[in-house]
DNA sequence: CGAAACTTTGAGTCGGATCAAAGTCTGTGG
DNA sequence: CCACAGACTTTGATCCGACTCAAAGTTTCG
Protein backbone atom coordinates (compact mmCIF):
# COMPACT_ATOMS: atom_id res chain seq x y z
CA UNK A 1 0.00 0.00 0.00
CA UNK A 2 2.65 2.58 1.47
CA UNK A 3 5.09 4.79 -1.13
CA UNK A 4 8.36 3.91 -2.16
CA UNK A 5 10.79 1.74 -0.44
CA UNK A 6 14.03 3.09 -2.27
CA UNK A 7 15.96 1.33 0.21
CA UNK A 8 14.96 -2.27 0.14
CA UNK A 9 17.08 -3.62 -2.54
CA UNK A 10 20.48 -2.18 -2.54
CA UNK A 11 23.52 -3.64 -1.53
CA UNK A 12 24.16 -2.83 1.96
CA UNK A 13 26.87 -0.79 0.67
CA UNK A 14 25.02 1.01 -1.87
CA UNK A 15 22.50 1.69 1.07
CA UNK A 16 25.38 2.76 2.82
CA UNK A 17 26.23 5.40 0.42
CA UNK A 18 22.32 6.79 0.24
CA UNK A 19 22.30 7.57 4.08
CA UNK A 20 25.99 8.72 3.78
CA UNK A 21 24.23 11.37 1.45
CA UNK A 22 21.25 12.08 3.58
CA UNK A 23 21.93 14.65 6.59
CA UNK A 24 21.50 13.94 10.11
CA UNK A 25 18.82 11.69 11.22
CA UNK A 26 15.71 14.12 12.23
CA UNK A 27 12.95 14.01 14.33
CA UNK A 28 9.79 15.37 14.54
CA UNK A 29 6.45 14.68 16.87
CA UNK A 30 2.97 13.66 15.85
CA UNK A 31 0.99 15.41 13.17
CA UNK A 32 4.20 17.55 12.43
CA UNK A 33 4.46 19.30 8.96
CA UNK A 34 7.40 16.97 7.72
CA UNK A 35 7.22 18.92 3.74
CA UNK A 36 4.83 21.57 3.13
CA UNK A 37 2.34 22.24 -0.30
CA UNK A 38 4.77 24.09 -2.85
CA UNK A 39 7.63 23.78 -0.86
CA UNK A 40 10.05 24.88 -3.06
CA UNK A 41 13.17 22.88 -3.66
CA UNK A 42 11.05 20.23 -1.41
CA UNK A 43 13.58 17.44 -0.61
CA UNK A 44 14.13 13.92 -0.59
CA UNK A 45 13.08 12.00 2.40
CA UNK A 46 13.31 9.33 3.98
CA UNK A 47 11.50 7.54 7.17
CA UNK A 48 12.74 5.70 9.65
CA UNK A 49 10.77 5.08 12.21
CA UNK A 50 7.07 5.93 12.68
CA UNK A 51 4.23 6.58 10.01
CA UNK A 52 3.83 9.79 7.74
CA UNK A 53 1.82 10.19 4.62
CA UNK A 54 1.41 12.38 1.75
CA UNK A 55 -2.05 14.13 1.18
CA UNK A 56 -3.92 16.47 -0.95
CA UNK A 57 -6.39 19.19 0.48
CA UNK A 58 -9.40 20.74 -1.20
CA UNK A 59 -10.47 24.26 -0.99
CA UNK A 60 -13.74 22.96 0.84
CA UNK A 61 -11.44 21.52 3.42
CA UNK A 62 -11.57 17.90 2.21
CA UNK A 63 -8.33 15.84 2.80
CA UNK A 64 -7.61 13.23 0.60
CA UNK A 65 -4.33 10.62 1.58
CA UNK A 66 -2.51 9.76 -1.26
CA UNK A 67 -0.19 7.60 0.13
CA UNK A 68 1.10 6.65 3.51
CA UNK A 69 4.63 6.36 4.27
CA UNK A 70 6.09 3.04 6.48
CA UNK A 71 9.86 2.86 8.10
CA UNK A 72 11.97 2.60 5.25
CA UNK A 73 9.86 4.16 2.75
CA UNK A 74 11.00 7.63 0.84
CA UNK A 75 8.85 10.22 -0.23
CA UNK A 76 9.34 13.13 -2.61
CA UNK A 77 10.29 11.22 -5.94
CA UNK A 78 7.72 12.40 -7.95
CA UNK A 79 8.58 15.69 -6.74
CA UNK A 80 12.45 15.75 -7.29
CA UNK A 81 11.43 14.33 -11.16
CA UNK A 82 8.98 16.77 -11.87
CA UNK A 83 9.01 20.01 -9.76
CA UNK A 84 5.23 20.21 -10.44
CA UNK A 85 3.10 19.24 -8.04
CA UNK A 86 4.38 18.89 -3.92
CA UNK A 87 1.93 17.50 -2.08
CA UNK A 88 2.55 18.17 1.44
CA UNK A 89 3.58 15.38 4.00
CA UNK A 90 2.85 15.04 7.41
CA UNK A 91 3.56 12.72 10.29
CA UNK A 92 1.31 10.46 12.12
CA UNK A 93 3.30 9.68 14.61
CA UNK A 94 6.56 10.13 16.28
CA UNK A 95 8.64 10.03 13.35
CA UNK A 96 12.77 9.54 13.05
CA UNK A 97 13.65 10.37 9.12
CA UNK A 98 16.46 11.52 7.07
CA UNK A 99 16.39 14.00 4.49
CA UNK A 100 18.65 14.66 1.32
CA UNK A 101 18.97 17.74 -0.47
CA UNK A 102 17.30 18.38 -3.95
CA UNK A 103 20.15 19.13 -5.81
CA UNK A 104 22.27 16.34 -4.19
CA UNK A 105 19.22 13.70 -5.10
CA UNK A 106 19.18 15.11 -8.29
CA UNK A 107 23.07 14.52 -8.82
CA UNK A 108 23.11 11.01 -8.21
CA UNK A 109 19.98 11.20 -10.24
CA UNK A 110 22.52 11.62 -12.83
CA UNK A 111 25.07 10.06 -12.45
CA UNK A 112 24.49 7.08 -10.33
CA UNK A 113 23.02 4.02 -12.70
CA UNK A 114 21.55 2.41 -9.36
CA UNK A 115 20.18 5.15 -7.95
CA UNK A 116 18.60 6.15 -10.98
CA UNK A 117 17.44 2.69 -11.58
CA UNK A 118 16.09 2.57 -7.62
CA UNK A 119 14.07 5.80 -8.35
CA UNK A 120 12.43 4.30 -11.23
CA UNK A 121 11.32 1.23 -9.86
CA UNK A 122 10.16 3.19 -6.79
CA UNK A 123 8.08 5.47 -8.59
CA UNK A 124 6.54 3.18 -11.05
CA UNK A 125 5.66 1.32 -7.59
CA UNK A 126 3.93 4.69 -6.48
CA UNK A 127 1.98 4.67 -9.46
CA UNK A 128 0.63 1.19 -9.10
CA UNK A 129 -0.97 2.16 -5.63
CA UNK A 130 -2.22 4.77 -6.57
CA UNK A 131 -3.99 3.10 -9.41
CA UNK A 132 -5.10 0.35 -6.80
CA UNK A 133 -6.63 3.25 -4.55
CA UNK A 134 -8.38 4.43 -7.17
CA UNK A 135 -9.75 1.57 -8.09
CA UNK A 136 -10.73 0.21 -4.69
CA UNK A 137 -12.46 4.12 -4.20
CA UNK A 138 -13.82 4.28 -7.35
CA UNK A 139 -15.94 0.99 -7.63
CA UNK A 140 -15.81 -0.65 -3.93
CA UNK A 141 -18.33 -0.41 -1.56
CA UNK A 142 -17.44 1.15 1.73
CA UNK A 143 -16.45 -2.67 3.52
CA UNK A 144 -14.87 -3.64 0.53
CA UNK A 145 -12.03 -0.72 0.71
CA UNK A 146 -11.82 -1.19 4.73
CA UNK A 147 -11.41 -5.16 4.01
CA UNK A 148 -8.86 -4.15 1.65
CA UNK A 149 -6.53 -1.83 3.08
CA UNK A 150 -6.64 -3.55 6.53
CA UNK A 151 -5.24 -6.55 4.70
CA UNK A 152 -3.07 -5.02 2.42
CA UNK A 153 -1.27 -3.13 5.66
CA UNK A 154 -0.82 -6.41 7.29
CA UNK A 155 0.67 -7.76 4.36
CA UNK A 156 3.00 -4.88 4.17
CA UNK A 157 4.02 -4.39 7.72
CA UNK A 158 5.01 -8.20 8.16
CA UNK A 159 7.05 -7.86 5.52
CA UNK A 160 9.08 -5.18 7.06
CA UNK A 161 8.97 -7.14 9.83
CA UNK A 162 6.50 -4.82 11.84
CA UNK A 163 3.43 -7.15 12.48
CA UNK A 164 3.22 -10.82 13.07
CA UNK A 165 0.28 -13.30 13.56
CA UNK A 166 -2.41 -11.40 12.19
CA UNK A 167 -1.97 -8.62 13.98
CA UNK A 168 -0.30 -5.36 13.40
CA UNK A 169 -0.17 -1.54 14.92
CA UNK A 170 -2.19 1.32 13.10
CA UNK A 171 -0.48 3.95 13.87
CA UNK A 172 -3.27 5.78 12.42
CA UNK A 173 -6.62 7.72 13.99
CA UNK A 174 -9.97 6.54 11.85
CA UNK A 175 -9.69 9.84 10.87
CA UNK A 176 -6.62 9.44 8.41
CA UNK A 177 -8.36 6.12 7.50
CA UNK A 178 -11.44 7.24 6.53
CA UNK A 179 -9.41 10.27 4.36
CA UNK A 180 -7.29 7.37 2.92
CA UNK A 181 -10.41 5.72 1.56
CA UNK A 182 -12.74 8.38 0.98
CA UNK A 183 -15.11 7.58 3.62
CA UNK A 184 -16.43 9.92 6.67
CA UNK A 185 -15.13 8.78 10.01
CA UNK A 186 -19.16 8.13 11.67
CA UNK A 187 -19.22 5.12 8.54
CA UNK A 188 -16.09 3.97 8.22
CA UNK A 189 -16.51 3.62 12.28
CA UNK A 190 -19.88 1.94 12.43
CA UNK A 191 -18.32 -0.29 9.05
CA UNK A 192 -15.04 -1.03 11.61
CA UNK A 193 -17.85 -2.08 14.74
CA UNK A 194 -19.48 -4.54 11.64
CA UNK A 195 -16.48 -6.17 11.21
CA UNK A 196 -15.76 -6.15 14.92
CA UNK A 197 -18.86 -8.14 15.74
CA UNK A 198 -19.20 -10.35 12.77
CA UNK A 199 -15.50 -11.48 14.14
CA UNK A 200 -13.70 -10.56 11.02
CA UNK A 201 -11.39 -8.43 13.38
CA UNK A 202 -10.67 -7.20 16.95
CA UNK A 203 -9.00 -3.61 18.02
CA UNK A 204 -6.94 -3.25 20.95
CA UNK A 205 -5.42 0.03 21.47
CA UNK A 206 -3.94 0.95 18.39
CA UNK A 207 -3.25 -3.20 17.62
CA UNK A 208 -5.64 -4.78 15.03
CA UNK A 209 -5.75 -8.29 14.55
CA UNK A 210 -7.27 -10.39 11.77
CA UNK A 211 -9.13 -13.21 13.02
CA UNK A 212 -10.60 -13.88 9.68
CA UNK A 213 -8.34 -13.07 7.01
CA UNK A 214 -9.64 -15.31 4.28
CA UNK A 215 -13.33 -13.81 5.06
CA UNK A 216 -11.83 -10.26 4.60
CA UNK A 217 -10.30 -11.16 1.80
CA UNK A 218 -13.11 -12.49 0.13
CA UNK A 219 -14.58 -8.97 1.17
CA UNK A 220 -12.57 -7.35 -0.72
CA UNK A 221 -11.73 -9.22 -3.82
CA UNK A 222 -8.63 -7.19 -4.64
CA UNK A 223 -8.76 -4.38 -7.58
CA UNK A 224 -6.12 -6.84 -9.53
CA UNK A 225 -6.14 -6.84 -13.65
CA UNK A 226 -8.49 -10.15 -14.13
CA UNK A 227 -9.91 -11.41 -17.35
CA UNK A 228 -8.85 -9.86 -20.26
CA UNK A 229 -12.30 -10.73 -22.03
CA UNK A 230 -15.11 -10.14 -20.09
CA UNK A 231 -17.15 -7.40 -20.74
CA UNK A 232 -19.40 -5.82 -17.66
CA UNK A 233 -21.68 -7.44 -15.10
CA UNK B 1 -5.70 14.06 -17.85
CA UNK B 2 -4.22 11.19 -20.19
CA UNK B 3 -1.58 9.14 -20.50
CA UNK B 4 2.09 9.97 -20.76
CA UNK B 5 3.27 11.58 -23.96
CA UNK B 6 6.29 10.22 -24.56
CA UNK B 7 7.35 12.05 -27.68
CA UNK B 8 6.48 15.73 -26.99
CA UNK B 9 9.73 17.34 -25.41
CA UNK B 10 12.28 15.28 -27.89
CA UNK B 11 14.04 16.55 -30.71
CA UNK B 12 12.99 15.77 -34.05
CA UNK B 13 15.82 13.60 -34.09
CA UNK B 14 14.95 12.09 -31.38
CA UNK B 15 11.30 11.45 -31.69
CA UNK B 16 12.29 9.95 -35.37
CA UNK B 17 14.68 7.39 -33.31
CA UNK B 18 11.88 6.51 -31.65
CA UNK B 19 9.58 6.15 -34.12
CA UNK B 20 12.12 4.07 -36.10
CA UNK B 21 12.06 1.76 -33.58
CA UNK B 22 8.87 1.49 -33.48
CA UNK B 23 7.41 -1.06 -35.85
CA UNK B 24 4.75 0.02 -38.40
CA UNK B 25 1.61 1.62 -37.85
CA UNK B 26 -0.97 -0.63 -36.66
CA UNK B 27 -4.77 0.11 -36.89
CA UNK B 28 -7.36 -1.49 -34.93
CA UNK B 29 -10.93 -0.54 -34.99
CA UNK B 30 -13.48 0.49 -31.84
CA UNK B 31 -13.45 -1.57 -28.87
CA UNK B 32 -10.63 -3.46 -30.05
CA UNK B 33 -8.23 -4.81 -26.89
CA UNK B 34 -4.57 -3.40 -27.79
CA UNK B 35 -3.62 -5.10 -24.92
CA UNK B 36 -4.92 -7.35 -22.74
CA UNK B 37 -4.40 -8.53 -19.09
CA UNK B 38 -1.35 -10.07 -17.97
CA UNK B 39 -0.10 -10.37 -21.60
CA UNK B 40 3.55 -11.11 -20.81
CA UNK B 41 6.62 -8.76 -22.49
CA UNK B 42 3.48 -6.11 -22.88
CA UNK B 43 5.17 -3.78 -25.89
CA UNK B 44 5.40 -0.23 -25.48
CA UNK B 45 2.60 1.24 -27.27
CA UNK B 46 2.23 4.73 -28.86
CA UNK B 47 -1.27 6.03 -30.04
CA UNK B 48 -1.19 8.05 -33.47
CA UNK B 49 -4.99 9.03 -33.81
CA UNK B 50 -8.09 7.71 -31.95
CA UNK B 51 -8.55 7.42 -28.44
CA UNK B 52 -7.53 4.39 -25.86
CA UNK B 53 -8.07 3.71 -22.11
CA UNK B 54 -6.31 1.58 -19.57
CA UNK B 55 -8.51 -0.19 -17.33
CA UNK B 56 -9.10 -2.81 -14.28
CA UNK B 57 -11.96 -5.16 -13.75
CA UNK B 58 -13.23 -6.31 -10.43
CA UNK B 59 -14.39 -9.76 -10.37
CA UNK B 60 -17.72 -8.34 -9.46
CA UNK B 61 -17.66 -6.64 -13.75
CA UNK B 62 -17.14 -3.33 -12.54
CA UNK B 63 -14.58 -1.30 -14.09
CA UNK B 64 -12.67 1.10 -13.44
CA UNK B 65 -10.87 3.48 -16.23
CA UNK B 66 -7.92 4.31 -15.06
CA UNK B 67 -6.07 6.50 -17.63
CA UNK B 68 -6.67 7.79 -20.99
CA UNK B 69 -4.48 8.03 -23.69
CA UNK B 70 -4.65 10.37 -26.58
CA UNK B 71 -3.35 11.15 -29.95
CA UNK B 72 0.52 11.21 -28.67
CA UNK B 73 0.18 9.40 -25.49
CA UNK B 74 2.82 6.19 -24.82
CA UNK B 75 1.09 3.48 -22.80
CA UNK B 76 3.19 0.59 -21.02
CA UNK B 77 5.47 2.56 -19.53
CA UNK B 78 5.09 1.33 -15.74
CA UNK B 79 4.85 -2.07 -17.34
CA UNK B 80 8.30 -1.84 -18.78
CA UNK B 81 9.94 -0.78 -15.06
CA UNK B 82 8.05 -3.16 -13.06
CA UNK B 83 6.95 -5.89 -14.94
CA UNK B 84 4.07 -6.63 -12.53
CA UNK B 85 0.38 -6.15 -12.82
CA UNK B 86 -0.34 -5.20 -16.66
CA UNK B 87 -3.67 -3.50 -17.30
CA UNK B 88 -5.32 -3.91 -20.08
CA UNK B 89 -6.03 -1.41 -22.98
CA UNK B 90 -8.43 -0.93 -25.14
CA UNK B 91 -9.47 1.26 -28.33
CA UNK B 92 -12.45 3.64 -27.79
CA UNK B 93 -12.34 4.79 -31.34
CA UNK B 94 -10.61 3.29 -34.57
CA UNK B 95 -7.00 4.07 -33.68
CA UNK B 96 -3.61 4.24 -35.41
CA UNK B 97 -0.70 3.56 -33.33
CA UNK B 98 2.84 1.61 -33.69
CA UNK B 99 4.30 -0.57 -30.98
CA UNK B 100 7.68 -1.05 -29.49
CA UNK B 101 9.37 -4.70 -28.66
CA UNK B 102 9.52 -4.82 -24.64
CA UNK B 103 13.27 -6.01 -25.27
CA UNK B 104 14.06 -3.14 -27.54
CA UNK B 105 12.54 -0.66 -25.16
CA UNK B 106 14.59 -1.96 -21.98
CA UNK B 107 17.41 -1.98 -24.04
CA UNK B 108 16.47 1.87 -25.59
CA UNK B 109 16.06 2.73 -21.47
CA UNK B 110 19.12 0.65 -20.01
CA UNK B 111 21.54 2.93 -23.44
CA UNK B 112 20.06 6.41 -24.02
CA UNK B 113 20.43 8.71 -21.54
CA UNK B 114 17.36 11.11 -22.86
CA UNK B 115 14.72 8.08 -23.31
CA UNK B 116 15.94 7.48 -19.72
CA UNK B 117 15.05 10.74 -18.76
CA UNK B 118 11.80 10.86 -20.89
CA UNK B 119 10.71 7.66 -19.37
CA UNK B 120 10.70 9.11 -15.75
CA UNK B 121 9.25 12.71 -16.62
CA UNK B 122 6.36 9.85 -18.45
CA UNK B 123 6.01 8.14 -14.79
CA UNK B 124 5.48 11.05 -12.88
CA UNK B 125 3.14 12.93 -14.55
CA UNK B 126 1.44 9.62 -14.87
CA UNK B 127 1.30 9.20 -11.30
CA UNK B 128 0.33 12.81 -10.66
CA UNK B 129 -2.73 12.15 -13.00
CA UNK B 130 -3.46 9.40 -11.14
CA UNK B 131 -3.67 11.05 -7.89
CA UNK B 132 -5.58 13.86 -9.36
CA UNK B 133 -8.33 11.39 -9.86
CA UNK B 134 -7.90 10.02 -6.66
CA UNK B 135 -8.67 13.45 -4.91
CA UNK B 136 -11.08 13.64 -7.31
CA UNK B 137 -13.48 10.45 -6.90
CA UNK B 138 -12.53 10.03 -3.22
CA UNK B 139 -13.39 13.63 -2.19
CA UNK B 140 -15.42 15.51 -5.03
CA UNK B 141 -19.40 15.14 -5.77
CA UNK B 142 -20.80 13.84 -9.02
CA UNK B 143 -20.95 17.62 -10.72
CA UNK B 144 -17.73 18.57 -9.32
CA UNK B 145 -16.15 15.15 -11.25
CA UNK B 146 -17.73 15.91 -14.35
CA UNK B 147 -17.03 19.56 -14.70
CA UNK B 148 -13.15 19.29 -13.29
CA UNK B 149 -13.01 16.55 -16.31
CA UNK B 150 -14.91 18.18 -18.98
CA UNK B 151 -12.21 21.14 -18.50
CA UNK B 152 -9.11 19.10 -17.90
CA UNK B 153 -9.95 17.25 -21.41
CA UNK B 154 -10.00 20.32 -22.79
CA UNK B 155 -6.97 21.63 -21.99
CA UNK B 156 -5.62 18.48 -22.95
CA UNK B 157 -7.08 18.57 -25.87
CA UNK B 158 -6.52 21.96 -26.86
CA UNK B 159 -2.52 21.50 -26.24
CA UNK B 160 -2.47 18.82 -28.91
CA UNK B 161 -4.44 20.69 -31.47
CA UNK B 162 -7.51 19.09 -31.06
CA UNK B 163 -10.01 21.11 -29.60
CA UNK B 164 -11.11 25.13 -30.08
CA UNK B 165 -13.34 27.85 -29.02
CA UNK B 166 -14.65 26.18 -25.94
CA UNK B 167 -15.40 23.33 -28.29
CA UNK B 168 -14.09 19.54 -28.54
CA UNK B 169 -14.82 16.23 -29.47
CA UNK B 170 -15.55 13.81 -26.56
CA UNK B 171 -15.36 10.19 -27.99
CA UNK B 172 -16.16 8.10 -25.12
CA UNK B 173 -19.68 6.70 -24.10
CA UNK B 174 -21.22 7.71 -21.21
CA UNK B 175 -20.68 4.37 -19.83
CA UNK B 176 -16.74 5.23 -20.97
CA UNK B 177 -16.53 8.47 -18.52
CA UNK B 178 -19.02 6.69 -15.74
CA UNK B 179 -16.18 4.21 -15.10
CA UNK B 180 -13.72 6.72 -15.40
CA UNK B 181 -15.19 8.80 -12.56
CA UNK B 182 -16.61 5.85 -10.48
CA UNK B 183 -20.49 6.97 -11.17
CA UNK B 184 -23.23 4.99 -12.67
CA UNK B 185 -24.45 5.13 -16.47
CA UNK B 186 -27.56 6.60 -15.13
CA UNK B 187 -26.16 9.23 -12.82
CA UNK B 188 -23.85 10.86 -15.12
CA UNK B 189 -26.49 11.42 -17.56
CA UNK B 190 -28.31 13.34 -15.16
CA UNK B 191 -25.24 15.43 -14.20
CA UNK B 192 -24.98 16.30 -17.60
CA UNK B 193 -28.68 16.94 -18.74
CA UNK B 194 -28.43 19.16 -15.46
CA UNK B 195 -25.27 21.13 -16.62
CA UNK B 196 -27.12 21.64 -20.18
CA UNK B 197 -30.27 22.88 -18.79
CA UNK B 198 -27.79 25.09 -16.36
CA UNK B 199 -26.27 26.14 -19.74
CA UNK B 200 -22.95 25.47 -18.50
CA UNK B 201 -22.40 22.98 -21.64
CA UNK B 202 -24.02 21.99 -24.88
CA UNK B 203 -23.30 18.18 -26.53
CA UNK B 204 -24.37 17.98 -30.36
CA UNK B 205 -22.80 14.86 -31.68
CA UNK B 206 -19.90 13.80 -29.68
CA UNK B 207 -18.96 17.43 -29.52
CA UNK B 208 -18.62 18.99 -26.32
CA UNK B 209 -19.39 23.15 -25.98
CA UNK B 210 -18.10 24.82 -22.33
CA UNK B 211 -20.21 27.54 -22.48
CA UNK B 212 -19.48 28.77 -19.59
CA UNK B 213 -15.86 27.52 -18.49
CA UNK B 214 -15.94 30.11 -15.32
CA UNK B 215 -18.97 28.34 -13.85
CA UNK B 216 -17.39 25.11 -14.53
CA UNK B 217 -13.90 26.06 -13.26
CA UNK B 218 -15.85 27.37 -9.71
CA UNK B 219 -17.59 24.04 -9.59
CA UNK B 220 -14.75 22.09 -9.96
CA UNK B 221 -12.20 23.50 -7.46
CA UNK B 222 -9.60 21.71 -9.27
CA UNK B 223 -7.75 18.63 -6.29
CA UNK B 224 -4.39 21.26 -6.35
CA UNK B 225 -2.24 21.21 -3.58
CA UNK B 226 -3.17 24.26 -1.29
CA UNK B 227 -2.77 25.58 1.86
CA UNK B 228 -0.16 24.16 3.70
CA UNK B 229 -1.64 25.17 7.31
CA UNK B 230 -5.66 24.43 7.21
CA UNK B 231 -6.81 21.50 9.30
CA UNK B 232 -10.33 20.96 8.08
CA UNK B 233 -14.00 22.17 7.29
C1' DC C 1 -7.60 15.90 37.29
C1' DG C 2 -9.27 18.19 33.46
C1' DA C 3 -9.23 19.48 28.50
C1' DA C 4 -8.80 18.08 24.03
C1' DA C 5 -8.85 14.65 20.77
C1' DC C 6 -10.73 10.54 19.31
C1' DT C 7 -14.32 6.89 19.10
C1' DT C 8 -18.89 5.33 19.34
C1' DT C 9 -23.93 5.54 18.89
C1' DG C 10 -28.48 7.46 17.36
C1' DA C 11 -31.73 9.70 14.21
C1' DG C 12 -32.70 11.61 9.99
C1' DT C 13 -31.45 12.92 5.18
C1' DC C 14 -29.65 12.73 0.61
C1' DG C 15 -26.69 11.72 -3.28
C1' DG C 16 -26.15 8.39 -6.13
C1' DA C 17 -27.41 3.48 -7.20
C1' DT C 18 -30.72 0.29 -9.02
C1' DC C 19 -34.37 -1.33 -11.85
C1' DA C 20 -37.09 -0.64 -15.73
C1' DA C 21 -38.57 1.12 -19.98
C1' DA C 22 -38.82 4.38 -23.64
C1' DG C 23 -36.28 7.10 -27.08
C1' DT C 24 -32.43 7.83 -30.31
C1' DC C 25 -28.56 6.92 -32.93
C1' DT C 26 -25.51 3.84 -35.85
C1' DG C 27 -24.38 0.80 -38.84
C1' DT C 28 -25.53 -3.15 -41.69
C1' DG C 29 -27.69 -5.90 -45.01
C1' DG C 30 -31.33 -6.41 -48.04
C1' DC D 1 -32.46 3.82 -49.69
C1' DC D 2 -34.94 1.74 -46.20
C1' DA D 3 -35.64 -1.39 -42.34
C1' DC D 4 -34.09 -3.40 -38.53
C1' DA D 5 -30.96 -4.84 -34.62
C1' DG D 6 -27.97 -3.50 -31.23
C1' DA D 7 -25.82 -0.03 -28.72
C1' DC D 8 -26.21 4.22 -26.48
C1' DT D 9 -28.85 7.93 -24.18
C1' DT D 10 -32.55 9.65 -21.62
C1' DT D 11 -36.25 9.59 -18.22
C1' DG D 12 -39.06 7.84 -14.28
C1' DA D 13 -39.68 5.54 -9.84
C1' DT D 14 -37.74 3.63 -5.96
C1' DC D 15 -34.15 2.19 -2.74
C1' DC D 16 -30.11 2.16 0.04
C1' DG D 17 -25.32 3.14 1.34
C1' DA D 18 -23.08 6.66 3.04
C1' DC D 19 -23.35 11.44 4.85
C1' DT D 20 -24.86 14.93 8.31
C1' DC D 21 -25.83 16.55 12.66
C1' DA D 22 -25.72 15.79 17.38
C1' DA D 23 -24.42 14.07 21.64
C1' DA D 24 -22.47 10.77 24.73
C1' DG D 25 -18.46 7.79 25.87
C1' DT D 26 -13.52 7.04 26.04
C1' DT D 27 -8.64 7.77 25.69
C1' DT D 28 -4.60 10.53 25.94
C1' DC D 29 -1.74 13.53 27.84
C1' DG D 30 -0.27 17.71 30.01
Amino acid sequence: MPGSALLKPLTAEQARAVLNLHGPQLRSSKDAQLIRARDPASPLLTLISGWAFRYSLLPNGKRQILSLALPGDTIGLDTLLTGAPVYPVQSATAVVYCVMRQDQACELLREADWFREQALNALARDRIQAEAALTRIGQCTAEERVAAVLLDLYKDLSKRGLAASNTFPLELTQQHLADWLGLTVVHLNRVLGRFKSRRLISMDRNQITLLDPAALACLSFAPVPSEPTAVRG
